[in-house]
DNA sequence: ATTTAATTTTAGGTATTCCTAAAAAAAAAA
DNA sequence: TTTTTTTTTTAGGAATACCTAAAATTAAAT
């Protein structure tokens, strides 16, 4: 049996190599679970036990095959529930990010596969990022950030890589949402703020919400 | 906070006073909740102190107001939930117990109230059970069991008294569901098992299945 | 009214998951 | 290449929620 801490810490540490392609470091994953990084050590070694981590110390973790399968689960069951929450109960995209987390934990695959076909069997949850399929299959997608776009050059939002209420509630005032097409009309050297037209609509946004609104490249 | 394991405790004592309306006794929660009478003892004090529960040394324990109120909401959600399992997700009512009792522990108000308005507000369960309102009212309903029933006397189902997997496989193979109008035809002094007819079919049920099929009085 | 039996509580432990502070090791800077 | 800084680990504790065994209390039976 993977407790629920365990099965967080396996995100965590699947969420970092993610990004980094390297092993995870213990500050990383304290950082991200925010706890001590004596608690990570000492977590990590019962993961070892278990084999669900490949780990050395004072050189990182990563994830054995049985761990990034049981991270996979748990990022599967944590999209669909939130693609449940906003297509079914009608939560807002902002809203949804603690109780997916709640329910993330629920152990049954049969929930997990009947829920996935009671929503159609959904590719892509509400902020963008790809469902795993029942057999740990993501639909990748490349992306890229309204930041790296050229001037003049266009796109179709994809995703967002920053799940925070604030920002997201931002993005709902804004009317900017996953499938809306964006232009970049100017970069304003000056604060790296960028102005971009979508919907017949101009507005100037900053460079941290640039950085964090993706488009489908290619 | 209020922990899942004391969220357990308050519906164990909740659902055993429902049916002695007396103070409820230590070895009862213990039988209930599988564990052993002094870890109850244990927690009916961290109770207490949380003012959950009225506590007297050697008498047994009742529900304060708040732990009722928490007791209600955790019944809200599993019923909620086992609703949702059945209808929308088209689990069998024998399967969706130990799914339940996950998923009411998730805390989110918002979620419950959600998930009430899209199952369309239901008053029963999949068991037949009332599902109490956000204002902690229950819609009672007045049943006794089929072994109760007079010879020759009608009634419909309206529930049953066990929840129990093989039990409720076993009326599913009977094709017996709630809402199915049912006749005693005669009790068989031998064994007290009963025969009766539903749907133009007869047949014969045992004393223990007669005891937990509930059919609706007046 | 005692004795016996059952129930309940206390005492002392275990496992999990977190913590802080100090020690050890690795990485970065002088 | 030392020294300094940062990272990681170890050591020792705390809280939660269990446990068994023994003691205390209440209930039942003789």
């Amino acid at each position: 049996m993977i407790t629920r801490s365990e099965e967080n810490y396996l995100k965590a540490i699947f969420s970092v190599h993610m990004q980094t392609k390297k092993n995870v470091s213990t500050n990383d994953i304290a950082n991200l679970l925010d706890t001590s990084p004596a608690s990570v050590t000492e977590m990590i070694k019962k993961l070892q036990e278990k084999k669900l981590v490949i780990y050395e110390k004072y050189n990182g973790v990563k994830l054995s095959s049985k761990g990034e399968d049981n991270a996979i689960k748990t990022i599967r069951k944590h999209r669909l529930w939130e693609t449940f929450l906003v297509n079914k109960l009608d939560f807002s995209w902002s809203e949804v990010h603690d109780v997916a987390e709640q329910l993330e934990h629920i152990k049954s695959n049969k929930l997990t596969d009947k829920l996935d076909h009671f929503l159609n069997y959904p590719k892509f949850d509400p902020h963008g990022d790809p469902i795993p399929t029942k057999n740990g299959v993501f639909n990748f997608q490349e992306r890229i950030s309204i930041f790296e776009m050229d001037i003049n050059e266009e796109g179709i939002i994809m995703g967002v890589s920053l799940d925070n209420k604030d920002f997201l509630d931002h993005l709902t005032n804004l009317k900017i949402s996953i499938g809306t097409r964006v232009r970049v009309l100017e970069q304003i050297k000056f604060d790296q703020s960028m102005k971009i037209k979508y919907d017949s609509r101009i507005e100037h946004i900053s460079k941290e919400i640039a950085e964090n609104i993706l488009i489908k490249i290619n």
